[in-house]
DNA sequence: ATGGTCGCAGAGCGA
């Protein structure tokens, strides 16, 4: 099962690059985040399409900000707005959040708060968010993955240069520890632990992408029987490249078939047969 | 090239 999540910046904006990619990377479940849209102006632009895909689609937006949506050919169950505990900004409830259950796997497509400047209170209400999508996450199924623009670089090596972020949000260590008190597993890095170049976003201006000047803040964070099955796991860079890109490229990650528990227990190989003395490797005789 | 990137909205703000 291939799994993806992409920031979007406006699903409209995107379709002419959305829809050839999903022909392109056959995902199986794609979580998008800042669709920008109301549910039915999703409705209006993707229900068709989408189905002629083979997707089945789930959204919750608001228009104009935020916005998140599940896109499964593998089922889509229990879709969950929002998620238990969730606070509100100011008084209202953003769409952040979309969750639904896609061949055993609880999905969760996030766009967690930007935080803004560290001590305003959209910092204050980042950290809590992520404090109640803890709470929220260790309520729910043991098969989980969180997907989405964490808003969070996780370590100094998922930014171009820890000096330039100094003082800002998405590198503090309270924003680190909430996403570490998660105890899932950061797939992409577990999957290429050296790797300083893993970048998801590259702001617009200035020529970042170009000079590859960008942050790895778009996740995929697995439970360990969903790590346990990761067969790769990337940021596919080439859906930056181009034509009016996003500002975030996809992450991908491949799952291997959940275990069967159905199969019954494992049988041991026969043992190998006694060769009186220790089993030589064959001698080349030339 | 006297701007500087987008998107939403239709001015300035959020990212």
């Amino acid at each position: 099962m291939r799994i993806a999540t992409w920031n979007v910046n406006s699903a409209k904006q995107r379709m002419p690059r959305l829809l050839p990619w999903l022909a392109e990377r056959q995902p199986d479940v794609v979580c998008l985040q800042e669709t920008k849209l109301t549910d039915a102006g999703f409705a209006d632009l993707f229900d068709g399409p989408l189905a002629e895909l083979g997707y089945e689609a789930a959204h919750h937006g608001q228009g104009g900000f935020n916005g998140v949506a599940l896109l499964s050919r593998v089922g889509l169950a229990d879709v969950e707005r929002n998620f238990a505990g969730q606070p509100d900004y100011r008084g209202a409830t953003e769409a952040r959040a979309i969750s639904a259950t896609c061949a055993g796997v609880r999905i969760r497509s996030l766009y967690v708060p930007n935080g803004r400047e560290v001590s305003s209170d959209h910092y204050d209400y980042k950290l809590h968010w992520l404090d109640a999508l803890a709470d929220a996450v260790a309520q729910g199924p043991s098969d989980v993955a969180l997907c989405g623009d964490m808003n969070v670089a996780p370590a100094d090596a998922d930014v171009f240069d820890p000096g330039a972020y100094i003082g800002h949000t998405h590198v503090t260590a309270p924003e680190r520890e909430r996403l570490s008190a998660f105890g899932l597993v950061d797939v992409v890095r577990a999957r290429w632990p050296e790797h300083d170049r893993l970048f998801s976003y590259w702001d617009y201006r200035a020529g970042m992408f170009h000079q590859d000047l960008g942050m790895r803040i778009d996740l995929v964070l697995a439970s360990r029987p969903v790590a346990d099955r990761v067969a790769a796991a990337w940021v596919d860079r080439a859906a930056r490249k181009g034509k009016l890109p996003s500002d975030h490229a996809p992450v991908i990650v491949d799952l291997d078939e959940a275990p069967d528990g159905d199969i019954g227990p494992v049988v041991p190989p026969p043992s190998n047969p006694k060769r009186g003395g220790r089993t030589r490797l064959p001698q080349s005789r030339d």
